[in-house]
RNA sequence: GGCCCAGUGGCUCAGUUGGUUAGAGCGCCGCCCUGUCACGGCGGAGGUCGUCGGUUCGAGUCCGAUCUGGGUCGCCA
């Protein structure tokens, strides 16, 4: 074996090959080399002169054929087979400045073949595998992670996952793998269950993250903990999350606010971003903090994109029963958007598509060259003209447009889509090549659910409610607020986290609000409330997806991307087979048996 | 489960108001070419137009159903 010492790195050379396929340099020239890879194509110029793309992990390099035994060795296999090719290195007379081997090329004196390729023809062409059918690359994962472009973003995440695992380390957190196989979670989302062989009828859980564990850690003492946890729901997929299984970035802290968790993140993810991410900007320490309620007032989302530098302004007082059937008895909402020229057609075009994402329509108008307000329904804001321009502060050449919704909610969410989708046509307005974060801070830690009408956790029933026990006693629950954040970034939700509830009687009594009793906290959350009762500390944490995280930082559109074998949207992995079937001696095992659904109706 | 979009050679796509033998590029096969690098030139093979049914003299095209896939809502403490 050979070794060498590259930048701090050992890398062990395997002795079928002297260099890889990005390394032979015009200084080259001359040595005896051996090559291996895969052989990519040849550009054939005649009978006795062709020219072989060898591609390994690392790159390419150009091998000549230029003898008849050659070429009539090299004609017996097909593309994509693995081969070794032991030769000289020679300057080309020709030159490629677009490769880094684009000088040399090695004029072969033996071909090996060590993997055939037995098909001539393959489900699609390597090198443009991202146009084939989506349903193909997954089928053939292999040969689509052949293609260098593919290929590079699972090297990235490798990279990414990398420096965030040495970040977290500097920070003083240590990495704890926790089970896999566990209980069923009460609470969230679907679980994945497993059948147990040893206890008929009773089943394992893959845990959905490793929430209870890293609480449970942070009671036995152990101060920063992190992981890079597999999670694993069973929910449908969408183009930003995966079905069945993702990662996490979890974390927890103990004797920790979340203020000392805001800090930890501030300081990690910035540097991650700016040294792997499209764009070469992020934000500085501290990030924004935005309260949810202010958020879905200032930006009508909860994940707000802060490179769209405009707001929405609450314009039910003067616009709201001026004549205009929309907007009798509702709420009203306008953003300005100065400097955007876009024609009527365009208009029109992203109003449609606001209506398609909200189910609401969008209105507009136009303050134009001279203080007049013209276009789609200045007709009816013509008798508070003066009163809206000085509201919405306009100036000559404004383009406004507007939201409306008898539901309060359905208005700022509308008036959302409606920043978003007009904010990204204005440069001036938007700042698109940075990371920009957000903290989205105090939740209301209780809500009236649509279905059930009664009060429930609006999101985590492990988080504290500000203001302790206190609070829970004496105040209206639906205006208790948690300690309970997300982590945005270009309106994109990364994590959510919280300061948690680590006192069994504020735990009890939260629950008591939305009607369980102590028995049924106890019996639920069976390992977290008894270990409580042994002296927790005080303990908060959060935990960043990482596929997410990765995407934005790829500038991807879809998760599957940055996954090296996906399953599609359907939750099935097309290459292996899963979900399949097994066997009745398998199913015995584990004292199942497969009843036949019968159809409904 | 609801809604939107798509399905035509191995891959990507075109196909007019319904009308002759369904086209192109890439790939594959054969021949030619001594410096290519998205090599080039000539020729060839390869399609029951997702499936089923209907309208019609005639359906890739229109209608209905269904399957598959993508997106989205529900869901994701």
């Amino acid at each position: 074996m050979l070794c060498c010492r590259k930048k701090g790195m050992v890398i062990v050379m395997t002795q079928s090959r002297t260099h890889n396929c990005n390394e032979l340099r015009i200084t080259d020239v001359g040595k005896s080399v051996t090559l291996v890879g895969w052989y990519e194509n040849m550009r054939r110029v005649s009978k006795n002169l062709g020219f072989i793309v060898l591609r390994d992990f690392y790159g390419t390099t150009q091998v000549v054929v230029e003898t008849e035994e050659i070429m009539a060795q090299i004609d017996e296999v097909n593309c994509e087979s693995t081969i070794s090719v032991t030769g000289i290195v020679r300057e080309r007379s020709s030159k490629n400045p677009n490769l880094a081997t684009g000088e040399i090329e090695v004029v072969p004196e033996k071909i090996e073949i060590l993997g055939k390729c037995i098909y001539n023809e393959l489900p699609f062409e390597i090198n443009r595998s991202r146009e084939a059918d989506e349903n193909t690359r997954l089928k053939y994962r292999y040969l689509d992670l052949r293609n260098p472009e593919v290929k590079s973003k699972i090297v990235l995440r490798s990279k990414i996952v990398a420096e965030l695992r040495q970040s977290m380390n500097e920070h003083g957190f240590m990495e704890i793998m926790t089970p896999i196989l566990t209980a069923s979670s009460p609470e969230g989302a679907r679980d994945y269950i497993v059948p147990s062989r040893n206890y008929p009828g009773k089943f394992y859980a893959l845990p959905q993250a490793p929430q209870q564990f890293k609480q449970l850690l942070m009671t036995s003492g152990f101060d920063r903990y992190f992981q890079i946890a597999p999670c694993f729901r069973d929910e449908d997929a969408r183009a930003d999350r995966s079905p069945g299984e993702f990662y996490q970035l979890d974390m927890e802290m103990a004797f920790a606010s979340q203020e000392d968790v805001f800090a930890v993140l501030e300081d990690v993810l910035p540097p991650v971003f700016e040294k792997f991410g499209l764009y070469k900007r992020a934000s500085k320490a501290p990030f924004t903090r935005i309260a949810y309620l202010d958020s879905l007032e200032r930006f009508g989302s909860d994940k707000p994109d802060l490179r769209i530098k405009v707001e929405i302004t609450d314009t039910t007082d003067i616009f709201a029963n001026n004549g205009f059937g929309p907007f009798e008895d509702a709420v009203v909402k306008a953003i300005v958007f100065p400097g955007y020229t876009g024609t009527r057609k365009e208009i029109d075009a992203v109003c449609a598509e606001v209506e398609v994402q909200t189910a609401n329509k969008a209105f507009w108008f136009k303050l134009d060259e001279n203080g007049e307000i013209v276009g789609g329904i200045a007709k009816f804001l013509q008798e508070k003209k003066a009163e809206i321009i000085e509201k919405l502060g306009l100036k000559p050449g404004d383009f406004v447009a507007v939201a409306a919704n008898k539901k309060k909610l359905d208005a700022q969410k509308t008036a959302g889509v409606i920043r978003k989708l007009f904010g990204v046509k204005v440069p001036a307005l938007f700042d698109k090549e940075c990371y920009e974060f957000c903290w989205i801070v105090d939740f209301p830690m209780y809500e009236i659910g649509e279905e059930s009408g009664e009060l429930e956790f609006c999101h985590n029933p492990f988080s504290m409610p500000q203001g302790g026990m206190d609070a829970l006693k004496n105040q209206n629950p639906l205006e208790i607020l948690a300690y309970q954040y997300d982590l945005v970034c270009n309106g994109v939700e990364l994590s959510s986290g919280a300061v948690r509830n680590h006192n069994p009687e504020i735990m009890v009594k939260a629950f008591e609000l939305v009607g369980l009793g102590e028995e049924e906290v106890k019996a639920k959350f069976p390992a977290m409330y008894n270990a409580f009762c042994y002296g927790a500390p005080p303990h908060a944490g959060i935990a960043p997806g990482v596929d997410r995280m990765v995407m934005l930082l790829m500038g991807c559109d879809t998760i599957r991307d940055v996954i090296a074998f996906p399953m599609n949207s359907k939750a099935q992995d097309l290459m292996c087979g899963a979900p399949g079937n097994v066997t009745e001696k398998q199913l015995k095992e584990v004292h199942i048996k497969i009843v036949e659904e019968k159809s409904e109706n």
